[in-house]
DNA sequence: GTCTATAGTCCGATAGAC
DNA sequence: GTCTATCGGACTATAGAC
């Protein structure tokens, strides 16, 4: 970096959020963002590698925190409780950063293209910590199914803390959707 | 129909596979499919939303199997379990074209964009399922949760499924990733 | 930084079934 | 006539190649 504005991913990424949500994802070209953001669309080809990949940059960090949580639980707790404790710790990234979820959300739900690019993440997200549980020790198919199943208690957590008024937590929303489905699971009536 | 010949829309799916098979999916153009089923470019994208939803078309039906499945079992029965029944209910028409399975999975193992839409098609395949369940009586996050585990025991087997030699039918694979779900989830050492 | 291929849309025309 | 499935060609934006 040098000769050029610094940030220019991050004003890319606003730039893109902006425009998002005030016209819509299939309704906004990369011209308009690089405008805004006042560079080339080359530049924003440089930094993301497709238009929808600019509201997902979090994910990587996000990925490699959740990993290293696993890696550092005790042996001791079960896997499916490693999972959550994970993502209960990552969900204070999240936290912070109420609002911008929530504009975020609100774009991906209304375009199946996002979504399906938001599912790849998730889905990434979970393969990275079954890799991680299988070091632990997990074996399979526990470990494989220990991490789709936490992720789906985040998935319907996160969807439920969005969308009520900020009163609890993300992270005792995911602990109670994981309680429900611990009773789901056990239910035998 | 008369004057053209009758099939078109299977005729563009099976040119589809090969060529995805052959080429793979990036390198094979609309224009070749469509030249390989005696058809033109206009014709596939009345069929088919897009390039990649050919692979697709199969899902609509295992979805609407689902969801009649699980709104034609007793309310005794756990939700979990419900979701289970009504998937190995549906894996019967998936075990019969284990070989075609297996190609299709190949070409989607080497594809993001192909893995984007399959994940979409889970997810509303979950999401219609948690909509049953809502309509036999249960509240949330029971329901969502249940589907979305459901899900994963799916996805988990389907997975083990094709991978390994064919002498467990899906609809056991199925049952025995659920065992393990269920241990997974009663684990408190 | 420029050029280009291709996905995907929109206008319409046409041919057969009913 | 009406309905549905095919075809023709022009057009834009993404995304990758040079």
């Amino acid at each position: 970096m040098g000769r050029w504005e610094p940030g220019a991913r991050e004003r890319l990424e606003r730039a893109a959020l902006d425009l998002y949500v005030e016209r819509g994802f299939e309704q906004t070209t990369v011209a308009e963002i690089t405008n805004r953001a006042g560079l080339t669309e080359r530049t924003f080809f440089r930094h993301f590698a497709d238009k929808r990949e600019v509201l997902f940059s979090g994910q990587a960090e996000m990925l490699e925190s959740c990993v290293n949580a696993i890696v550092g639980t005790p042996e001791a707790v079960a896997p499916l409780d490693a999972v959550a404790e994970a993502l209960q710790a990552v969900s204070a990234r999240l936290e912070e950063r109420r609002e911008r979820s929530q504009r975020r959300q609100t774009v991906i739900a209304a375009n199946a293209a996002l979504q399906e690019r938001e599912l790849l993440k998730l889905a990434s997200l979970a393969s990275a910590i079954a890799d991680a549980l299988r070091r632990r020790g997990v074996t399979e198919p526990t470990a494989s199914l220990s991490a789709e199943a936490g992720l789906a208690v985040f998935k319907v957590a996160y969807e439920r803390w969005i969308g009520e008024p900020a009163v609890r937590t993300l992270a005792d929303v995911i602990q109670d959707s994981l309680d429900h489905l611990k009773a789901a699971t056990a239910a035998e009536r």
